[in-house]
DNA sequence: ACCTGAACACCGTTCAAGT
DNA sequence: ACCTGAACACCGTTCAAGT
């Protein structure tokens, strides 16, 4: 159980094994422990390689947001591009629940580092096609992103409890039971959206956040 | 520098201390050996009034959220109420920037819990208020959910740096500058952008984004 | 240049014992 | 019922020593 090949140590077979402990328990699972095991080695060879932890799962969201943005697509309208990086980082956080902490951490963090341009860059060039004035760029864009990465990390959420369809409903069933279960005169609105939440298309409820956004710069900024 | 009152141990003077020291160093502050020399007690004592420390980082973010939200204001049009709500969070979330990964966090952890309740509850009496059919309330509230806890974190994590606003401005330079420095071909928005990153105002371009999404609500749902 | 592995400082948490 | 404080298991990180 556990150590694998004899190849060689380095960054990238490190960020590798991070990603797949990441995937496999969420941030507690990567440990320098853990990680000196799969990989057969001590800790100071990884300190080699890597600064320290942090630097470690930056390179880990970096390099699977990389992957999930680079996907080349047929171009269609901008709006149409806008959909397609969404559900791209939606799928990915999907398949990585950690991403979505993660990531807005590296938000945070404030706009350096490699992640938060990479993703600012995706959504912007088509807001920029939509014919938006230069002035809201970045009002338009961090109203994008925001959206899609915290509605994202909800959904990933919800998907996160079991894999089979079976138990993800069940779990949303007793969330929407605990919603009808709040005093009805502080929560009435929650209240009468718990229902919604029991029987709703994750990826039809999320594509209309984003396309109410698309909507609210459209209207906003009808081009001249 | 070490005890302060005499007054009994209880789990209000815990979650107390513990934003306290949330406050002054971010959640790497907030620790049982801190807690212990503050509160002039052992570990044991703490864990007789609270579970563990991640119930405890859910008081310290329920109570502070609980202050911000309850403030009570003269009656406006459903808009101006969700700028309300929207900016008592903007401001919650400067004064105790440890707050919005936080919330991420416990929004990510499900829709359960006291906060999420409470803050859909916030924004969605009043998305009710502006005409929008019920069966979009969720999407329309999760929209300015998300945009408001990811901006305002963003923003945060921009003020954090310093106090003075010299070297606030200071760093919104640095990183308007690195922006700049990117690849022109990788990057052409971002570049483009950087520029409105320098000088901005935080809470008008904050606004910005709400009042886009308020009309992106508006524009999908006209009012039968 | 790259790796080993013992050691260090610091966590969250437990629990037998006290009052 | 409430508190004490030593002890435990487990972290991230360092560093002298090897090759």
């Amino acid at each position: 159980m556990a150590q694998r090949r004899a190849e060689a140590l380095s960054r990238a077979r490190i960020i590798e094994t991070a990603v797949e402990l990441l995937d496999a328990d969420g941030e507690r699972g990567l440990t320098f422990r853990a990680l000196t095991e799969r990989l057969a080695t001590g800790p100071g060879a990884i300190y080699w390689h890597v600064a320290n932890k942090g630097e470690l799962l930056d390179a880990a969201t970096a390099a699977v947001v990389a992957g999930a943005l680079a996907a080349e697509r047929a171009a269609g309208s901008p709006q149409d591009e806008v959909r397609a990086v969404a559900l791209g980082l939606f799928d990915a956080i999907e398949d990585h629940p950690w991403l979505a902490p993660q990531l807005s951490a590296q938000l945070t963090r404030g706009p350096s580092g490699s992640v938060t341009p990479k993703i600012f860059e995706s959504f912007g060039r088509h807001v920029r096609d939509l014919g938006v004035p230069k002035g809201s760029w970045f009002t338009a864009t961090s109203a994008l992103v925001h959206y899609v990465l915290g509605a994202a990390g909800q959904n990933a959420a919800n998907t996160r409890v079991a894999k089979p369809g079976a138990d993800r409903s069940e779990f949303l069933d007793a969330v929407s039971t605990a919603w009808e279960g709040l005093d009805a005169e502080e929560y009435p609105f929650v209240r009468a959206v718990a229902d919604e939440l029991r029987d709703h298309d994750d990826r039809e409820q999320f594509l209309a956040g984003v396309d109410l956004i698309l909507t609210g710069i459209g209207t906003v900024h009808s081009p001249a």
